[in-house]
DNA sequence: TATTTTCTGTCAAAACTATGACAGAAAGTC
DNA sequence: GACTTTCTGTCATAGTTTTGACAGAAAATA
């Protein structure tokens, strides 16, 4: 089956394997639950999964729990009866209910607190909920995506978050990147909105030490960030190329502070950046010393463990190596433990 | 006697002895404290308890004193009175009250803090108890199931935990091992749970090396998380054998196999190898260095600037932050020399 | 304005790292 | 086997990096 994905720009392989899941996923009733960061286009999946499903002519109803006041959030959520709290003048339905026979997407799903957690959770296992206030349950069928950009894993372990209701949201877990590991998405997505606010008729350009820039820079607001840029230059751009003078200085920073020896044609590769830093947990120290974990052990694999040769690949004294290996208690059957 | 205990499934020898336990057990009205890791199935035993008690006709209300606010625990054990507290709009019934004639079961009891602690020490001891802001006692039949994920006993000896309270609850202790001790019920509930999943008619298997991984891995989640993998597995899995290949990386590193390129099960992250390095005609040391930079830069942007949050952000000491600037030559108009 | 807090750079001591020299061990060659 | 080449680990030394202490600047708060 295929799907319907031409909300969603790009390309990039790792996005591919995001839309075989989500076509294998969209047809049935299991929750979904999507990770990454803010700007990575988190409501055009769930909008695709929606359309995708046998619930597409019903309601796909949003709830950010993270922008609505925690007190409100359960009588939002639920409902509530009249007289259940002061304001309560009236009976109000609930998103569930409006989601009724479609799809309630919960956003930031990290945000809620604890007493909503259980709520949540038992509609999950039950497919049941009361409105605030009110005492008779309301059976009700929605399916429910819910979406983070929290390591919610992370908050299940430090106790922020339920682990049950983890395992409940979790059962298909769809993790979408990051742009900055999105290769090439990023000038493809440039173009296109270059494209889409490019009012006047000359034609607007990226110069070839822009797209180098482009590329290396880490959007730490991902799409969000590049559109929102794409749109500046439109804007400001006198001349229809966009070239490196015009960029400005957080990408330039991010982009050489090294001139590189080649042209470097760039194969994905990317710098990796403080934010994988942070979501592996580690500090500089620790991280520095994980890369360099793995290139020794790629050299001496590559040497047959031969610690002359692979000092001399990776351009390092022989004697530097031993003491390297001697530190870091690397020998021949340490093997690259991927803890995230 | 023998005991219903349908909704657990496994026939490891550790369950079974718990099992002989419990059919002794349940006909008392002894109060039994369960331990066991979060996810083992505290609750379905629990309810095979309860169940199986003479109590089987009244109901069984389940606390978890882990999920709800301190401030909130007393009035939901033990009920308020109208104007007990600001909210306290009219007076309600606790769970105690609920659970009158039937079992209540105290999940995460470890959880308590100590004045909780000594009314449910009050009640065990009197059968009695007051609701919050009342005065009048009541006399209540319930037993008491608790269970906890805690070592109590450690509680106890460095007095988290009340000794007294302790014994009392510890009357009967059943431990419910964690999966990854249950041996073979590994691969009888994995196989359960294939078939609830299995919406396809095509019978899903799972291939003799994905049985191997399953048993080695630890389940952190015990049975909560194999059930959630099973599920993952029903949805995911194209062809109606589970390979190796099918489960997730966590899993098969715990088994010692390398994870294939698998980018659906992670965020695209990889860690920087020895090709890229090479490819950017750098030695360990240059590449590192770039790294790093990457890295100060990043930090310094999301500071503006401001070295001591930077080094904060990092991990380092601001001291040595500001050495590494000043042997990079880094600083914010360190704008570069272009290498074209 | 006065006061407190946060930030800054410098410097010398302490901790850590890289390397050349040495003394053998393995492997390869004749 | 005799000889050469390549590899190995250890260690003291020179070189780097990290860090705590200090003293003053800048920013926030009252």
């Amino acid at each position: 089956m295929s799907i319907d994905t031409s909300e969603i720009i790009g390309q990039s392989i790792v996005l591919e394997e995001v839309f075989k899941v989500l076509a294998k996923v969209a047809p049935t009733d299991t929750t979904v639950l999507i990770s990454g960061e803010s700007g990575t286009g988190k409501e055009l999946l769930v909008r695709a999964l929606h359309k995708n499903s046998h619930r597409w002519d019903k309601p796909l109803v949003p709830v950010n729990c993270g922008a609505i006041p925690k007190e409100l959030l359960e009588s939002e959520l639920f409902g509530h009866e009249k007289g259940a709290f002061t304001h309560a003048l009236r009976s109000r339905a609930g998103r569930f209910e409006l989601a009724e026979g479609g799809t309630l997407f919960l956003d930031e799903i990290g945000e809620l607190d604890m007493s909503l957690q259980v709520k949540i959770l038992r509609f999950l296992q039950e497919k049941e909920f009361e409105r605030v206030g009110g005492s008779k349950s309301i059976k009700s069928d929605v399916r429910v995506v819910a979406a983070t950009n929290r390591n919610l894993e992370e908050e299940v372990r430090c106790g922020g978050f339920r682990e049950d209701l983890f395992y409940r949201l979790n059962v298909i877990p769809i993790v979408l990147p990051p742009l900055r590991r999105r290769g090439d998405d990023i000038l493809i997505l440039a173009e296109h909105f270059l494209n889409k606010y490019n009012r006047r008729n000359n034609s607007l350009k990226l110069a070839s030490e822009a797209r180098k820039l482009l590329l290396n820079y880490s959007w730490p607001g991902n799409v969000r960030e590049l559109e929102n840029f794409m749109e500046r230059m439109c804007i400001l751009c006198d001349n229809n190329r966009i070239t490196a003078q015009d960029l400005p200085e957080k990408v330039l920073l991010a982009g050489g502070i090294e001139p590189q020896l080649r042209p470097a044609h760039n194969d994905g590769f990317h710098w990796p950046g403080l934010k994988d830093m942070q979501e592996k947990g580690m500090d500089l120290k620790a991280f520095l010393d994980r890369i360099e974990d793995q290139l020794l052990l790629e050299a001496l694999d590559s040497s047959d463990w031969v610690k002359n040769q692979a000092a001399e690949i990776l351009g390092i004294k022989r004697t530097t190596l031993i003491e390297k290996l001697k530190k870091k208690d690397i020998s021949p059957g340490s093997i690259i433990n991927d803890d995230n």
